[in-house]
DNA sequence: AGACCTATCTATAACGA
DNA sequence: TTCGTTATAGATAGGTC
């Protein structure tokens, strides 16, 4: 549809290419406005250019929530279904790591440690006793920091 | 585009609104495939005709549900139903959890500490301190324990 | 309903400023 | 880059079968 024919493959030069596209895109819109105020349609389009730009129509009579869930009922294809799942099985992990840090932390404190074995304790110990030389060689650096401030 | 021109307004005769319907459904598709392979663009397209039929185009390089995704976060706009969104708000409520206890544990553990001042050090020593009194309490009950049923 | 036809209209590729 | 411009390719209205 111009000066010259043009095949239907990826068009190389970049420049060429964004100029395309947005002919393209505002012709695409047009024909999507053109169809719904002539046939009674109900369009939804989304396009997003490689540059991530994005450009929409949806038909002024709907909601694209409308059209979605009519093309979920005509479909029969999954869409939020699918993403409910995923949230649902992050929720699920997430859960799991929340309570086994929680024991952690109790036992940490000295709680919730009456079903653990000797063993256990001994790991526990060993853990506490670590946490707190670290913590009183950090509390001496911020003592000597201090008073070299102050002499 | 035709033997005449027409106005861009409902056309009343409805075979020829469905004809007009059938003929320009296919020239949106068309080119909805075209500007996708031409310029690297992603498109979804639906249209629903005033009977009900529907037809559809979804980029191959991608899924319905991820440019609604990115519909999403581009436009800002709602799409999910309440559900979605209080899924991903407990998600976002987890994760803080996560974060903070997961900071908790790795102070507990002297790890991370340099960016604690002197009275959150201390607190923490005497979390340290009385979470070792107790295990070692406990240690001692199961030591107890082992000796009287040897005994 | 289609599928084909074709005169006409529209979109747009290439180019220029 | 982003406008206009224009020659041409492509889309389609109105028809026929």
């Amino acid at each position: 549809m111009g000066r010259g024919k043009i095949e239907i493959k990826r068009i190389e030069n970049s420049s060429n290419r964004q100029v395309t596209y947005s002919k393209r895109k505002n012709g695409i819109l047009k024909k999507a406005k053109e169809i719904t105020v002539l046939c009674d349609a109900q369009v939804s389009l989304i396009i997003f250019a490689a540059s991530g730009k994005m450009h929409d129509y949806i038909s002024p009579s709907t909601t694209l929530i409308d059209i979605l869930e009519r093309y979920h009922k005509t479909s029969g294809k999954r869409l939020w279904d699918a993403k409910h799942e995923n949230l649902n099985g992050e929720i699920e992990r997430l859960k799991k790591e929340n309570d086994s840090m929680q024991i952690e932390l109790r036992h940490l404190k000295g709680d919730d440690i009456n079903s653990l074995n000797y063993k256990e304790l001994m790991a526990l110990e060993d853990a506490l006793e670590t946490g707190l030389v670290s913590v009183r060689e950090k509390q001496m650096d911020v003592y000597r920091m201090l008073r070299r401030n102050v002499c």
